[in-house]
DNA sequence: CCATTAAAATACCGATCCCTATTAAATTCG
DNA sequence: CGAATTTAATAGGGATCGGTATTTTAATGG
């Protein structure tokens, strides 16, 4: 629609995504108590008050960044949950995707708001409200994928979804530590089919997988 | 053996257990990066020199607090692995009793080691690194107790110990997660409930528990 | 009481924290 | 061109960071 007329007074040196891309990857890596201003500033080759202009405050970048983050990764992810799979189909599927997530080659381990916050200083409790937030509301995503299980008679009408779902929440919470202190792919999947015999009604082989 | 006989000088304000004790629950609450030794010399009552001269630095006050907090809670621990019960059971009360840990009425949430120090400045690295090791040899401490279980006939011979340790590990980090996210003590209950379905050879009920 | 010893308190260090008031540069409009 | 507009860069501010050189306090031994 709007054509990319030119407006008037100098033009911005960085584009908006551009530095939201480089902010989400240090936080993504170093945390939000771990990544200084300084380091986001000269890593976006710019000087604080553009920073400032651009993005509010060091708290306001990290909100953008995140959301950004989250707006490129949730919609090919709740696609796989909300598809036409089975539920338990759409579930391998989303934790396959989480762990090639959490080991993917030149980005930081581990996943960006699973593992994110937990602790902090108290200056910094709203941030990890908010991330916190985040976690709930994906974890909540996929219990009303369950839900619709129950509904469609795919799982029992007497499971507990809240439950479940906060099970493969720990499981995705553990597969990004184990990815920040080093895992690679292949374990992070191995782990991920132990958790799957958990679904209700599988029957567990010796869990020596299919060796 | 020896004598409590007072020594020469100017007698210590602060004793040493009570300063890590104070510094272990100062890092387990706002995690190493978000703790100063501001903080710290606050809590202990004391001044910085003093704060330096007992431990040296703040990494190393970590790395000692960290010790001495492990030293408490691993004895028990370790008892339950290493204890006569049936390793699926063993399992399930250090399960419970991690659960517990997570969280105690007036103690920080979550666990002090399981979702420290993820994320993190690269100047923290040798931090993170030690964490890490901690989290390492817990899980293989598990990994352990699992191939006795296998020597012992409990569990299938061709079963991956170390997978199926690394699952219950993530099931740990989850939990320190969610617990931090404000989960209580029964929630974490149920979801160790669902991820000992997993155990090889278990047959689940429909997971809606006991219900 | 005085010397000795050991620990604590004062006062501060340079560096870095997040952030901003002010000035300079780069563009379009008339 | 000059005025207007928009953004970037310079320079630095107050607070806090981890850490320390120096002095003071509190005990014991003779």
């Amino acid at each position: 629609m709007e054509k990319p007329v030119r407006k008037r007074g100098r033009p911005p040196a960085l584009d908006r995504v551009v530095g939201l891309d480089i902010a989400a990857r240090l936080f993504w890596e170093r945390g939000y108590e771990g990544t200084s201003t300084a380091d986001l500033t000269k890593a976006m080759g710019i000087n604080p008050p553009t920073l400032y202009s651009m993005f509010g405050s060091k708290e306001e970048l990290y909100r953008q960044a995140l959301d950004f983050s989250i707006a490129r990764e949730n919609s090919r992810r709740s696609e796989i949950l909300q598809s036409h799979l089975r539920a338990y189909d759409a579930l391998s599927l989303y934790l396959y995707d989480i762990a090639d997530g959490d080991t993917q080659p030149d980005k930081p381990r581990g996943c960006m708001v699973s593992t994110a916050v937990l602790q902090h200083a108290e200056e910094n409790a709203s941030v990890a409200r908010m991330t916190a937030a985040l976690r709930e509301s994906s974890m909540l995503t996929v219990k009303a994928r369950f839900d619709r299980a129950v509904e469609e008679g795919e799982l029992p009408a007497q499971t507990d979804t809240d439950t479940l779902a906060r099970f493969y929440g720990a499981i995705i919470q553990g597969m990004s530590a184990q990815a920040c202190d080093g895992a690679c792919n292949v374990r992070l999947k191995r782990l991920i089919d132990v958790a799957l015999t958990a679904w209700p009604g599988k029957r567990q082989t010796s869990t020596g997988n299919s060796v």
